[in-house]
RNA sequence: CGGGGCGUGGCGCAGCCUGGUAGCGCGCUGCCUUUGGGUGGCAGAGGUCCCCGGUUCAAAUCCGGGCGCCCCGACCA
């Protein structure tokens, strides 16, 4: 072997994290910012582990009671004058469309022509637009709850965009209810985030902290707002899914009224929760290493990539993948058949393995003669560091590769429960230690630390200072009775 | 909006200061070799050097203007 190790992205995670993400995204051909500053291009690939993570959640959020539907992308600008408190929190983020036609100059050139009288803008999110709708559809407290999703795009003209963590378009499912009462709506608040909790844990093999979000980063006019935070392998925070509490603000706001059992008029409780694409940043910050990305089986476009190693008649090998390829389709995974295809491109073996490990499909089967005359086949792992090859028994393959893609699945969830809980610290309990912490050698790496915290806001800007905030305050926190706030004492 | 940088084949860049046939790496195409761990060899295709104007016998290179993009900051549900 030639010494030192070869890897597949450069630089390294420990090199230089967010260029080894970008490399990730880009090299393993999940997406890339493109033609409009910040807006991405979501490749097949990459669409493809999307619409597994659509199928899962969606399923789930059906679970609830909650319907799909679709409203407009255009939202009057006047709807978001009647919210101050909610646009206040992202003004600076619409696309504005002021015109409806184009008119060509004689150079060829074209122009914006025949000024629309009222500004669209181009959904941010849509309460401001389903809420109104809701106003209509609810006459009568038989008429609640109201529940739904919508899966749309978003447009938030973002300054500093990211690929896949913070895109001047993205994809995201989002949900809207109204309630009866205040409890209800409560309820339903915390029952999303419990999906999402769920989604995220078994889906994508993501361990998040469940908690509430503290005042300052509170969604603009929710009364609450609920979170699932997860930490990337560099130690660092990502939000990766929001249930917000409204409270009466948004029904308020579009005359959401309703007849009670009593006869009298009443507002409803409303809420929203959302999911993105984002989602997909947090499983290659989660699960990828210096090879490229490994994709959680469960969303994985192909589970099982089989490459043919073949000679001078390659029909006998084709043959034998395809049949592999078939056995495999019969057998079902958790509830879908196994997803395995043969590579058959005019490529050289080495290089298409090596493509699939870079794309982290989960097991790459490699098929050739001498496997075939031995009974054999030879099968990578991208759970296993070192890709090693082994050969694996052909009989009984589907059961060898479900067995596998099940301990995978579960593997790099435990990998990433095991880091949190690394980076996780309990033991600070002054602002010394505190500050000892995040600005100390040890934390190169980012961490979590678990503290009593006394929400006032001057303590926050100590934080961040440090370049730390507070992420949430988490549903399980116990705070005994002499505990004392870890900044302010 | 404030500060810095950059626009040269598909991608990443050199050349510019000291004007004079437009180059390199990767990728791509073909042939050869090799095929079981990302290999190799030979040949080849591909460029309005961001745009407009100026200086000059001559501009990728110097000067003026414009456009676009990137990075840092403010912002980030």
């Amino acid at each position: 072997m030639e010494g030192k190790a070869k890897t597949g992205i450069s630089p390294t995670r420990a090199e230089d994290f967010p260029q080894w993400f970008q490399s990730v995204v880009r090299d393993a051909e999940v997406a890339e910012l493109d033609h409009v500053r910040g807006a991405m291009v979501i490749r097949p690939w990459g669409y493809g582990i999307w619409e597994l993570m659509q199928r899962a959640l969606d399923e789930a959020i059906k679970e609830t009671g909650a319907v799909n539907a679709y409203f407009p992308l255009f939202i009057p600008l006047s709807y978001f004058e009647e919210e101050a408190k909610h646009v206040e929190g992202f003004a600076k983020e619409m696309a504005v469309v002021t015109h409806h036609r184009l008119e060509q100059g004689e150079d060829g050139s074209l122009h914006p022509a025949a000024e629309l009288p009222e500004p669209l803008i181009v959904r941010p999110t849509s309460e401001t637009i389903i809420g109104r709708s809701f106003a209509k559809w609810i006459n009568s407290y038989r008429d609640l709850p109201l529940m739904i999703n919508q899966w749309a795009n978003i447009v938030r003209w973002e300054l500093r965009p990211r690929v896949l963590l913070r895109t001047t378009e993205f994809l995201w499912q989002e949900g809207h209810t109204a309630h009866a009462t205040e409890e209800e709506a409560l309820e339903e608040t915390r029952r999303m985030l419990g999906v999402y909790r769920e989604f995220a844990e078994s889906v994508l093999a993501i361990p998040v902290i469940p908690g509430e979000k503290p005042e300052s980063e509170r969604f603009p006019g929710a009364e609450r707002s609920l979170t699932i935070e997860a930490m990337m392998q560099d130690g660092k925070a990502l939000q990766s899914g929001t249930s917000h509490y409204l409270g009466q603000n948004f029904s308020r706001a579009m005359e959401m009224e309703f007849t009670d059992e009593d006869g009298e008029r009443k507002l409803a409780y409303t809420t929203s929760w959302g999911l993105s694409t984002r989602m997909m940043g947090a499983v290659v910050m989660t699960h990828a290493d210096d090879n490229g990305l490994r994709v959680p089986p469960r969303v994985a476009p192909r589970q099982v990539q089989i490459v043919p190693i073949t000679r001078d008649d390659p029909a006998p090998v084709l043959e034998a993948a395809g049949r592999l390829q078939a056995e495999l389709a019969e057998r079902s995974w958790e509830g879908a058949p196994i997803r395995a295809q043969v590579d058959s491109r005019d490529r050289k073996p080495a290089e298409k393995r090596w493509e699939w490990i870079r794309k982290g499909v989960p097991v790459v089967i490699e098929l050739g003669e001498r496997d075939i005359e031995q009974g054999v086949m030879t099968m990578t792992r991208r759970d296993d560091a070192d890709l090693a090859r082994d050969a694996v028994p052909r009989d009984a393959a589907a059961e060898a590769v479900a067995g596998v893609l099940g301990e995978i699945q579960t593997g790099y969830f435990e990998e990433a429960r095991e880091r949190l809980r690394e980076r996780t610290r309990h033991d600070i309990a002054t602002l010394d230690q505190f500050r000892e912490f995040f600005s100390g050698e040890e934390t190169d790496a980012g961490g979590f630390v678990r503290a009593p915290w006394s929400e006032d806001r001057a303590t926050e800007e100590t934080m961040g200072e440090l370049g730390v905030s507070v992420r949430c305050i988490p549903f399980d926190a116990e705070l005994p009775s002499d505990a004392r706030c870890v900044i302010t004492g």
